[in-house]
DNA sequence: TGACTTAGCTAACAGCGTTAGCCAGAATAG
DNA sequence: CTATTCTGGCTAACGCTGTTAGCTAAGTCA
């Protein structure tokens, strides 16, 4: 990595930025704006600008709390599961469903990465990766296959009787019953 | 259908809808402004109102545009190929690849779809449903797993290094691998 | 005590979507 | 041919956005 870690946010930045989750969650992302953030806090916009550089700064904080809030809940539902793979769809599936605006707010633009707390990104992914036995490969088409899912379920993109639960059985299924290419060369 | 059709555009409407599109090509969705476009028509924006009711609908009239573009360079590609999902994915991906901007603005949002030209989104979707064979879950799994290999290439949420070509292979044997349920069931 | 830093403030700017209201010219009705 | 209506521009303005500049009261520290 030659890029420079972003500074740790002092304490005064981490309540900043938990209230900018609350407020996100609660009234989505066109509700989070630095005025309505600074109401939240009693203070007035400005005064954000002097512990968060602007606002990208701001939504970074918050989705490096959010993939910190997922590897947690995958973390839990992963333990002890004898399937992994369908533990880890239906944990990927209800974070996003619990936190909808979050979750847009942590996949749906491109992202600096830079202004990530470092190695946040790596461990919310790292359980796919486990999940299909190692295969970058396969565990990044897979990890396509739950974020299309997930994020067309979130806009309503699917006809309103599609059976959900139905294509995630269906997509889970084929990538199970693809060999890993490393099974295959070794 | 119970919603009553949006009226068709009148020319004057296409025509801003077209300069639309090309702005938005050319600046993406940050570029897509009321002012800018009128600017680009050499009017005013207001004056824009006076053919389309709002930004929504403007939206609308470009992502229609969108999905009729789509649908030629699939029904381009998928004829007289061999290999038809393999075909389809390739088409799939290049398109968005060559119109970031427009592939972003039909599908990373909710979507009102009563402001849609009728029938263009489904004729989009269409040979999605014929590759995999007819089944619809089947092919809801397979256009999510298209949908996530596009968008996070798009979004650059794949590490720098990833082999997409790899992965996309992985994605589609997954689900070549798998029967249609139509099959198992007759 | 004096200097410096912290963290708030107001005022303002440019840009956004949008509305109200005005007006010139074209089309249409009597 | 005239009178009316419709079309499609216009300017001005409103409330919203992120952001900057500059001021100030309070706290920290040599």
């Amino acid at each position: 990595m030659t890029t420079t870690d972003p500074p740790p946010l002092t304490p005064r930045a981490r309540e900043i930025a938990d209230a900018g989750l609350e407020l996100l969650e609660a009234e989505g992302a066109d509700g989070l704006s630095m005025r309505r953030l600074a109401e939240r806090l009693g203070i007035r916009a400005p005064s954000i600008y002097k512990h968060l550089p602007d606002k990208e700064a701001l939504e970074a904080a918050i989705i490096s709390r959010g993939f910190e809030l997922q590897a947690d809940a995958v973390a839990a539902a992963l333990d002890g599961a004898d399937d992994s793979l369908t533990a880890l769809a239906q944990a990927y599936r209800a974070f996003a469903c619990e936190h909808p605006h979050l979750y847009r707010l942590m996949t749906a633009h491109e992202l600096n990465r830079a202004l990530l707390t470092p190695g946040v990104e790596q461990r919310a992914a790292l359980p796919v990766h486990e999940a299909v036995g190692g295969d970058p490969d396969l565990a990044r088409a897979a990890w396509a296959f739950a974020h299309g899912m997930t994020i067309l379920e979130l806009d309503r993109r699917f006809p309103p009787d599609a059976d959900l639960d139905a294509a995630w059985q269906r997509g889970l299924d084929a990538f199970r019953s693809t060999t890993p290419r490393r099974v295959l060369d070794g």
